[in-house]
DNA sequence: GACATATACTTGACTTATCAATGATTATTC
DNA sequence: GAATAATCATTGATAAGTCAAGTATATGTC
């Protein structure tokens, strides 16, 4: 009798999780970005100099590079980043962030923090449970 | 000065590790199945009767209604799953497990088992450590 | 320093899922 | 019990991302 594994329980939970919070995040549309636009303005606000290679982008990010290159056309059409030349290697390409993306990404913060506490309660993360119980609770309980 | 709650950064770790699972996950692919049809054949297979209403299904596993509808298209034509009705409600429409789609899920699960503990090793799970510093290194190391 | 190999990015063709609208049936309300 | 509302599922149009192939540049080797 073939059972399932932990680890494996895990990930289907995960699953689940993910496809509901990335539905609840176009929650973040009020300012005209997807979740995925939110993370690469985050990433770039933390990055050096505001700009990120963009294999660097996909890597953090969990996409291909022709991902991030579809991801990025839109966004350097309204203008809230920007592409930046390598001195050193003409392969290369910066995404930076303007000044638009700036604020856009001040704007939407409150937003994303506030949909994050609704799907994960500050309490679940004081207690500090094993992730496996709170992974199994989340997807339980998440609509 | 804005800073990033924690429930924020988890969430911004969990898409990319979501991102990343499902892209290796394609290693069921050897099965002819990916990740969903996967977690669609296990549902139904842990299900009373090997059956499970269509909305049921979409809330399981964090699709829609349609997602369901065309994600079960392809694994009806192919057999492994098979359409049942309801004698009270004509509404409903059940997904049933076959005999075929039961016996590649038993093919596909060590196969989803090995994968998963690549992913998450064992000793992390053993280790217990809590779910904000699991998902935070996961998304630092996880290829 | 030419040739093979590797890296960075883009593009065309395709897959997978969404949303909004629709059809069909059931439940509720007055 | 007729009218209204709710639920289940499917469909057309579209969005977002993949893969494989292609272009351009860098690096390593002989």
């Amino acid at each position: 009798m073939s059972t399932i594994n932990q680890p494996l329980k895990l990930l289907m939970n995960l699953a689940k999780i993910q496809a509901v919070i990335s539905r609840k995040f176009d929650g973040l549309a009020v300012h005209g970005i997807g979740f995925n636009d939110f993370l690469i303005l985050h990433l770039l606000q933390q990055a050096p100099g505001g700009q990120l290679r963009r294999t660097e982008l996909a890597e953090k990010i969990g996409l291909t590079a022709s991902g991030i290159t579809r991801l990025l056309l839109p966004m350097e059409k309204t203008g809230l980043v920007t592409r930046g030349a390598n001195e050193r290697d003409a392969r290369v390409s910066y995404a930076k962030l303007t000044h638009a993306g700036k604020t856009i990404y001040e704007e939407a913060l409150p937003s994303a923090s506030a949909i994050s506490e609704d799907i994960i309660p500050d309490e679940y993360l004081k207690k500090s449970p094993p992730v496996a119980d709170l992974l199994i609770m989340l997807g339980g309980n998440i609509r």
